[in-house]
DNA sequence: CGGTGTTTGGAATATTTATTCCATTTCTGG
DNA sequence: CCAGAAATGGAATAAATATTCCAAACACCG
């Protein structure tokens, strides 16, 4: 490769967020072997601790001599010092906790403390799955569109109900004018809609008529519909402006919520000092 | 050590679930340095993967050749061989779950997708606390104290609303009698707790005066109250006869409730399997 | 089309890491 | 307190893994 210093003589990336980011800045102009080491690397770089120089280069279908060059062009000695890095960086998240849920599940399949465990990890890659899908275009645009809205109402029955109520207490926290439709009564308030305010509705599978009522009377008259649902697809994302999506792993027939709940007061967040 | 056949000559463990069943069963018994191995390798298991013979020893604070013996009597034929099983068991959950996470992060500090992959990290820590901090009789006891109830009287207000009203939609699914307190036209409906029903109540710092006070009023009645709640020392502890406890990571001034969801459904689930 | 500088693959080597072996020490039961 | 068995530590060896080096292939430029 050629001397470029703005490539090499900078010291080498001391954690993993440095790491990423400088293989993302190099990737482009480096040729075709040293170019499939970092997309190999980009792609798998949870490995790299757990790997030999042989597998790696194996895996981006390169030989070892290759990968070690790529090694040194990120600034480290060899592929050692590289890997110390990640196997240092190793523990976060897992310290005893797996211990922890397999002790859980131990006393016993049904036990209560057994579903405790299966419930956290549904939780657990629900929420992972939703940073993995998650769609920062559409995300963006469904802030806008409620940060400019005069009222936000918010409809959510059955299981969506406790995000929905959720949201309401958020927004109420963050003084942004919310109106929560929980159809106590059968009043279904469809006339406080006015010109000027948005709907975010929530539904999953089976969806809710209500909700998907509520939701096309607002499109109909011309309002903003901000759609939180479990699938593109879902008769709700036909009525919306914007659609977000997230789909929580199930267990049993059993459903959590624990993505569901992080996006929304994500997005009841965003929407609040988006209107600072 | 003895040859003992109901220790040698079994296969080696070929899971994580495998081997941490082994080393339980092994562990007693073993002399001095093997012990010191098999307690260090239980407590620091997520590093097998990681380390290398002469680091684990270090740790353990034994001689490699002991740490060597002590694969052998696992079943391994040495020590890569038994860190290859940690080896490949490692990828679940991660394929590239932290790259977009950080991607997500690099949008901008307070981009709407950023405070997503916060709240997502949040709700994977308390996820992680919950498992970690769970007690299991409490749960037992809670379980069976609200699978013995006629009714059982959901309470909770505010931010835990949503949770409250989350139990009320699982219960009704699973046909076990439970009503809503939701405090609507501020009708108490105190007169509905009858004996031989239960409380479950549940509230956070700040806590709620109301839901307290109904707690209360159930236990002066000498009515059965499980308390979910955020430490053992909350004003809800006092009144109950169980408690439960759950801990949020909180991001910025925002707590999520990933972790509470979670609790709570596995609550329910347990208690409607307990009653049928 | 030939020369210069870059990139590449693989074989040779250096280094680290795992594993075995055995002399010595420490237990155990009589 | 002794004999035999078990356990231990460390040095020697084997295996694996990382790293370097260089001849050959390639791309670019005049």
């Amino acid at each position: 490769m050629p001397d470029d210093p703005s490539l090499l003589d900078q010291p080498a990336p001391a954690t993993v967020e440095e790491f990423r980011e400088r293989l993302a800045a190099i990737t482009d102009g480096l040729p075709k072997r040293l170019r499939q080491c970092a997309d190999y690397i980009a792609a798998n770089t949870d490995r790299i601790a757990v790997s030999t120089v042989a597998d790696l280069a194996a895996g981006a279908d390169v030989p070892p001599s290759a990968l070690m060059r790529f090694c040194q062009i990120l600034g480290y000695s060899g592929f050692s010092e590289m890997q110390r890095l990640f196997r240092e960086a190793y523990a976060p998240g897992w310290p005893d906790y797996a211990t922890r849920l397999s002790n859980l599940k131990a006393g016993g399949a049904g036990s209560p403390a057994a579903l405790v465990a299966e419930f956290v990890e549904a939780g657990r890659v629900s929420l992972e799955g939703l940073a993995k899908s998650l769609d920062p275009q559409a995300l963006d645009q469904a802030v806008r569109t409620l940060a400019a809205a005069e009222t936000i109402h918010l409809v959510g029955l059955r299981r969506a109900f406790p995000v929905a109520s959720y949201l309401a207490y958020v927004f109420e926290k963050m003084a942004v004018p919310a109106m929560l439709h929980d159809g106590v009564g059968k009043l279904d308030h469809r006339f406080a809609l006015r010109p000027g305010d948005a709907v975010l509705a929530i539904t999953f599978a089976p969806y809710s008529e209500e909700t998907i009522a509520l939701a096309q009377d607002a499109a109909a008259r011309g309002l903003a519909v901000v759609a939180l649902t479990d699938r593109l697809t879902s008769p709700l994302a036909r009525a919306a402006t914007s659609v977000l999506t997230v789909s929580e792993v199930d267990f049993g027939a059993f459903r959590s919520l624990s993505a569901t709940i992080a996006l929304a007061i994500a997005l009841a967040v965003a929407v609040g000092s988006a209107r600072d």
